[in-house]
DNA sequence: TGAAGTGCTGACGATTCGATGAACTCTCCG
DNA sequence: CGGAGAGTTCATCGAATCGTCAGCACTTCA
């Protein structure tokens, strides 16, 4: 995120990391450009007024160096910045004052077609592999051997946050955050889908060997 | 684009400015030729029946002045239009009722070969086959076991979409937006479309062995 | 060794989700 | 006008899934 306000890039960093994103803030145009070219991230929040380089520069220069989706952010009423700022290569803009669930919206839908269906060219690994297990993420489906493991939604969504993290001990209060988007709640929510995965996923349940337990703490994706 | 009909030229607009383009809408023929000739935007996508100067008429001054890609609109079944069009210099038609999804992937074939660097994945095949199944995207007809079977706009849309992306799996939101162009709406007309779609295309549509659910996600096309 | 803490198991309502049938709107045509 | 066909919305039902809880098993550490 590029946003020299701060009280505007907090309010939107606390929310999008309750989403499960990870967010990281550059106060100006030139820094952010040069981390943003050193290690790009996967989506781009760019106000269009901010210090040294404006943003539409900033989204100049990104779409040239890499497909980096990128969301500009403008004052209301803004239209010629919409124009330009799709003209730009942006994807989508959003209009302040905004809410952060409408950001969030905006930024998930981007994320969706970005990895869509319509472009598609896989930059990223759409299936994920252990062992003898193996998830495709895009087709939703999880096999075991190559034999076809019938996953809830939920225990789907479990087993890809835990695969996408391998060796990664979470405690349950993090996945119940980050899987099922809950702020609190109670924790054996977790522990009984993870039982239940096991069951599925694991050749012998009572002796797991990808998702194991960590005592104390929580559980952790063993590949 | 010049069209007429305001849901559709809206429709588009919308879309087309989703997938990074910029459009210019105008209502009558010589509304458009002025404009277009005056300011000559990259591809025009051109209606047949509008007010004033008619499309060929349009296309055939627009192709005398500049070598500006043309896409014609026409209503179904017109087949001499396509005929008069292509001789004029459109280079693709489009019959209506057509899906926003399917305008923007002749848009973006047409830009390729006229040398535009819009990035797109790669040709799209103009017959899909899965088992049984066979679709002819140009003729806009579906076969089960080289029997006809008569699907709506909407259901042929539909299936056009899931076979071209096989083995991924949709959100109802998903297609609503790829399919209808919706950005929002009740996605139980999804589910309904499914339900026709499978009671012609599968052999028994209460246990579908292509057009699959995929629980508590959306549906899937298996091959 | 045993008590406290932590994780696992099985079962049971509550909830959500998809399929279905039907009503309703809209457009097209005669 | 009115009837047909297509598309959308709505109410309902049954099933899949989810969250909770109590009891039991295991780990840890005094």
């Amino acid at each position: 995120m590029v946003e020299d306000d701060l009280t505007v890039s907090e309010v939107v960093t606390r929310y999008l990391e309750r989403e499960g994103f990870v967010v990281e803030v550059a106060y100006d145009g030139a820094v952010a450009l040069e981390r943003a070219l050193a290690d790009p991230p996967e989506l781009v929040v760019l106000d269009v007024m901010i210090p040294s380089v404006d943003g539409f520069e900033v989204c100049r220069r990104l779409r040239a160096a890499a497909p980096v989706p990128v969301i500009m952010l403008t004052a209301r009423g803004e239209e010629a910045d919409r124009i330009v700022g799709l003209e730009l290569g942006a994807d989508d803009y959003v209009s302040k004052p905004f809410s952060p669930r409408e950001l969030t919206a905006r930024i998930k839908a981007v994320l969706r077609r970005a990895g869509g269906a319509v472009a598609t060219a896989g930059e990223e690994p759409t299936t994920l592999k252990a062992g003898v297990l193996e998830v495709d993420t895009v087709a939703h489906e999880a096999r075991r051997d190559g034999e076809l493991v019938a996953l809830t939604s939920r225990e789907f969504d479990l087993l890809v946050h835990l695969m996408r993290n391998p060796r990664r001990a979470f405690r349950r209060e993090q996945l119940l955050e980050q899987v099922w988007g809950f702020a609190y709640g109670d924790t054996s929510t977790v522990t009984v889908h993870v039982r239940r995965l096991r069951e599925k996923v694991e050749a012998d349940p009572a002796d797991p060997r990808h998702v194991c337990t960590v005592w104390g703490v929580g559980y952790r994706f063993e590949p």
